[in-house]
DNA sequence: GCTGCAGTTATCATATAATGATACCAAGCA
DNA sequence: TGCTTGGTATCATTATATGATAACTGCAGC
């Protein structure tokens, strides 16, 4: 109806459950059917027989009180058979678990997803902000070392194309913006193997990246690590981190390929 | 149709989608539309038209030279909303990162989900089992430390119908499936104010849980240690982890209060 | 205590959009 | 080549989603 095309194998009754559940994000962490008929753009009605029957499904928990939906464990439960389907994380873990203890500091794996990276593991070694501490978040590639260390793998039009195109997104007051400037930190990447920010997504953050490589040297996904400028300087994070995240990288590398 | 009761506020072709993401678990990593229709029970027809509209939407991959479809990053994503909707997991985290590093063992966040417990939040540091180092995963309550916790905390009438009534599961040869003993064990968390178990997910673990109270001291979760029986015996257990257990789990407990 | 408002829940006639049968195609195998 | 299995496409039919509207509930102001 307001969609602008859709064939007899388009189901829209399913796409428009979808958007219930997308409604809900970082700001938008319980909804009212009110807030949810705005969010979606669908009838009042729609969203009521939606969300009755997401929650009937035991997909949204319903304040009885309030009257307002939030996700439920089923949404986690998702999370999980993800990861099962997902050979990456099965063979990093162990990997990302054994650099963890060795440096001591936080230690993440970053999948390509778009032109977004999405964190799908997480093991957090010091306090951090929220967002940093758990799985499923995605930003702009461009924006973090995990995407640059992952760019620097591609074919030279492509990557060409990802830093000419892809969002950014200014996060603090020295996210890098400028397109010319990225470049020449991918071609650093690619010279040197691995990729360092600071202050990129929050101020007084280091992050040291190195793309995981599967089939053809593509790199698929990155170990990355987050430390804190307060505690250590770039120097000490290439003679003491870098070795080791460069080593667990490699390590998850070889079985990837089929 | 095939559904016994269907109202018109339930939106049924919605809940024959969400089958299709439920078709998914550990065991079913990628199905193709055949084994979709096996497994929900659904015309092929439907499969091809669900799928294909989870395709276009982004909640499933599709290999495209087996045809096969997979869970897509959106699905961590979601999990990703889930945590924000959840202040457990915001309040908790900072004091299980400081736990985790301060005895140097894996630590879980475990909330209770109707008759199971769910594992929101996983700090492995140590290697372990696939499924021990992914959150998002259930298991049945009765089976866990976690959910012995939890249980104790409850009024003494739900508390027994859940030991009565609830199910078990065989994880390994050494899983108690009495629920006799399992109410003494119970007892003795109300009297000690922790719960440890022993073989019972996999041989050669212990696990340490403590319960988190909400409102009126009802217990909603629990911090969760997991320690190899290679290591370490239960009295050092109970000398060098539960005092910081029971600390941990005390300081969260607070937060929570509205 | 009444009145009005905002939001949620329930009802129902209508036609849109999901349905499922069937036909078509491509790939793998004997 | 012919057969089987699984994926893709088409289409008439009517079941099912739709959205307008009405009934209900709780709350705030006066």
């Amino acid at each position: 109806m307001a969609e602008p095309k859709q064939n007899t194998l388009f189901v829209s009754t399913l796409a428009k459950g979808l958007q219930i559940l997308r409604a809900f994000d970082e700001t938008h962490t319980e909804l009212s059917l009110t807030e949810l008929a705005k969010i979606t753009a669908l009838e009042k009605s729609a969203v009521q027989r939606l969300a009755n029957t997401l929650h009937l499904e035991g997909m949204l928990d319903k304040d009885p009180t309030t009257r307002r939906y939030r996700p439920s464990h089923a949404w986690l439960e998702l999370a999980y058979s993800y990861y099962w389907s997902n050979p990456l994380v099965a063979h990093a873990m162990p990997k990302l678990i054994d650099l963890s203890q060795r440096i001591g500091e936080t230690v993440n794996l970053a999948e390509l997803s778009g032109s977004r990276v999405i964190y799908s593991a997480r093991l957090p070694c010091t306090r951090t902000i929220f967002a940093a501490s758990i799985p499923g978040r995605t930003v702009p590639a461009l924006n973090t070392s995990s995407g640059q260390a992952i760019l620097a793998t591609l074919p030279r039009h492509e990557r060409e194309a990802a830093i000419r195109d892809w969002p950014l997104h200014e996060y603090t007051s020295r996210t890098t913006l400028d397109r010319a400037e990225i470049a020449d930190q991918i071609e650093q990447v690619i010279q040197t193997g691995y990729a360092i920010t600071q202050n990129q997504m929050i101020l007084g953050e280091i992050a040291v990246a190195c793309a995981i490589r599967g089939p053809s040297s593509i790199g698929v996904a990155a170990v990355q690590c987050s430390i804190s400028t307060h505690h250590w300087d770039e120097a000490r994070i290439k003679s003491e981190i870098l070795p080791w995240l460069l080593d667990a990288a490699n390590a998850i590398s070889p079985t990837l390929r089929p």
